[in-house]
DNA sequence: AACATAAGTTCATCATGATGAACAAAGAGA
DNA sequence: TCTCTTTGTTCATCATGATGAACTTATGTT
């Protein structure tokens, strides 16, 4: 934890990342659609999606300009093997980060597939192995999983900062002092906390 | 894990989040700014953002418009109550998710302070909540903290997939059989990872 | 062949968040 | 006071990602 939040060299790379979120489930739905229906066209993206199908349209003529998608011998939307990859690797992560929150963490479904639904497409591979390989050690034995349900089962909104806090460092809490404001009593009754 | 990744109830969710990445970073540019020199101007923020000072002057001015931001009587940028709230909550997920990622999965400085930058403005309250709770219990004994940490130094890239993956469901593995794909292998060289 | 429907593209428009240039206003020094 | 610098705002411009309307191009059907 040594930079600054607001260095440059990281607060920037949100808008570097190697996908947006939209992109992202452009490529989700068609492999979805293929999937489930063996073809995906443009009008069936925007179905799935809610889009207008211009906005269909204009969003994957730049996906096969960068190379993820193409067409197949039936004029059909695929995935290119790169395009693939990409449309896998974000599931995957939707997939770690929802069985995460909501079976280690016991976030509610709601919040735990929100959550994960925003931050599939910027988690980066290691941090997503990682994690699988956390989750691994934690369920694959029974005792030690029950053992965790158990402390997450004792959570309470606001208990995590009612004793001292053993992840303090430098002075600054994990749990800040203001975690009990007015604001924050507001956005908790919201289900997705920082969702409008 | 009912809801299919791209139902529209949570895929939007990205864009109706509370918060940009960017208007967070200009709070919490704010907030350091008053912290470390007492006053926070402008030019400050767009200084320590690294922006020029007319993208510091429309964000700052929007920030006022949705009452997160104000001026104190030298006409100094002043955080409003949910403007500071809103700043530490981000913040805190920031800390957290660092910590976490470094400390807990042993992901590389690196990637893991620019995974947490990324995702720190998208996770909800309760979610980061728990994510303390459960760090809390993971570290707060040595042994059992011993012992994750040796768990996740047996970690390698791919291993995770080795073996028969107890987390499977309905087909589905955490650690999709193209985890190793040359698109994959190409990224994961890259710190980041998902990052250009 | 003619017409209707479906599918796909393009265009004007909007919102966000950036840039750099032009401009206005406030302070500091000679 | 006059001038120069700093500070802050506004503007034209760009890129992304959306909308809805208009348009083109199939693909059927009678």
């Amino acid at each position: 934890m040594s930079k600054p939040i607001n260095d440059s060299t990281y607060w920037r790379d949100f808008e570097r990342n190697d996908i947006t979120h939209s992109a992202a489930h452009y490529l989700m739905a068609i492999d979805a659609l293929r999937d489930e229906y063996g073809y995906a066209r443009v009008t069936d993206v925007a179905e799935m999606l809610e889009v207008s199908r211009g906005a269909a349209s204009m969003s994957i003529s730049q996906l096969k300009k960068r190379g993820w998608v193409t067409e197949d011998a039936h004029r059909f939307l695929l995935l290119t093997e790169d395009g693939r990859c990409m449309a896998q690797l974000v599931e995957q992560n939707f997939r770690i980060l929802g069985k995460f929150f909501e079976e280690v963490l016991g976030v509610s479904p709601d919040t735990a597939l929100s959550d994960a639904c925003k931050m599939e497409h910027l988690m980066s591979l290691e941090t997503g192995r990682r994690l699988v390989w956390l989750m691994r050690y934690i369920l694959s034995d029974e005792s030690r999983a029950a053992k965790i349900h158990d402390v997450m089962a004792c959570f309470r909104p606001g208990c995590e900062s009612a004793e001292h806090c053993p992840l303090c460092e430098g002075g600054q809490c994990l749990t800040a002092p203001e975690g009990d404001c007015e604001f924050h009593r507001r956005h908790q009754r919201k289900p997705g906390g920082v969702n409008s």
